[in-house]
DNA sequence: ATAAGTAATTAGGTGACCCTAATTATTAGA
DNA sequence: TCTAATAATTAGGGTCACCTAATTACTTAT
């Protein structure tokens, strides 16, 4: 059976939890990721138990199984390149684009994924910085560090964001950080971990360490 | 509250139903038009009524309301914009767009609609012919007629199709019927009302009424 | 006018997903 | 180590959108 809209919600968060930090992936973080009661979580782990997408133990957390990391990776796919479509052709903004990818990613059809990805030019990023997963279910290496991990004295260029409330992204579209933009680390202040940036030769700024630690950089 | 998907699926439903024949929308022909039981037809009347989206009564059917006739609408127009993008942008067959914007239709977003009108070319008919809703609600005029009623030694050009079924679709392009083919209506066979075409300029092939009555021409 | 068919409706369920409140495990701090 | 906090789980509900079976209301043909 095709996984219902819901649970493929589910098996996206266990993926991006489960990547995001190398822990297990507890009833908590999912309850917090979704914003659902843990009881309910539970009743879905089950489900999702059920139908072999998971395993779920309570001691190791939940893990995809190979179907449902299948799964996973291409809702993954299917989310960021409807984001380049809704940036690159409709002209969307960076913080405009999650809401609808988060819808358009359920779209179900044989080949419309890829039909998409031919029409867009195979991008290997998303708006984000995110990689696109391939067709195939491989993810694209990527290196890279938060601005927390970033060396003084050296430039980086921003590759994307990880937080994505819409108060974080207007922030960081204040501060000009877009994709691409280049940013000079000029100090790292030790007491609090603030960063001082120069972002693409324009003045100083200062942002806090949660911010740094919210904007990747190659 | 947004109508949910299930709501807006009866919606445009009712909206279908009301237009392509004068006669009242009853729960039986929804019932058909959904493949849903009636008794579960009668459960949503009730809930669509709650909500203020139609009018019910026994006698005279359903009845969008004003903001019912305006979900729906809208509905309609995001389908067939979807349609264009997916055969213009991405390549597909007539036969292939109708299930991908039966889910497409549903993502819900402020202006998206109208950015892909505008990515589009603010076209006028969709790919099967049917004309695009305006933004504001409003329905190009269009002045269509079934082979059925076509008069015989006559020209027409193929604007569209009914029936939108898979074997049906299939059918109509094997017999190259696409939009803008020029039909020449041969003659009409009085016993069962069968039609003879001519299908641009190639060899005569004979149609059955019910076929017939599910090409648009103009 | 009445019987037979068809349409509409009611009653009583079901499964998917969600909730709160109560309980049991586990972990961490004094 | 024992207690307090946190996490996991169970029990019992609720809503949405569907179903079947039974009943009631129309229609139509004789």
């Amino acid at each position: 059976m095709t996984p219902s809209l819901t649970e493929e919600n589910y098996l996206k968060a266990i993926y991006h939890l489960g990547k995001m930090s190398g822990e297990k992936v507890s009833v908590k973080s999912i309850s917090n990721a979704l914003n659902i009661n843990p009881a309910s979580v539970i009743d879905m782990l089950k489900r999702l138990t059920d139908k072999k997408l998971i395993h779920y133990d309570k001691s190791t957390g939940a893990r995809l199984t190979d179907k449902g990391f299948k799964t996973a990776i291409n809702i993954v796919r299917k989310h960021r390149l409807w984001e380049v479509f809704l940036q690159e052709k409709l002209g969307y903004n960076w913080d405009e684009v999650h809401d609808m990818a988060e819808q358009l990613e359920h779209i179900k059809s044989a080949d419309l994924a890829d039909r998409l990805d031919k029409y867009l030019g195979y991008p290997e990023y998303d708006p984000h910085g995110d990689p696109i997963p391939k067709a195939n279910g491989q993810e694209p290496a990527h290196r890279r560090i938060t601005l927390a991990d970033a060396e003084p004295g050296k430039s980086y260029s921003v590759v994307g964001v990880k937080d994505t409330s819409p108060d974080f992204l207007q922030y960081v579209q204040r501060l000009q950080l877009g994709i691409g933009v280049k940013v000079k680390v000029v100090e790292k202040i030790g007491f609090d971990g603030s960063v001082v940036l120069q972002v693409s030769k324009g003045e100083k700024t200062t942002v806090s360490q949660k911010f740094s630690e919210n904007i990747m950089v190659a």
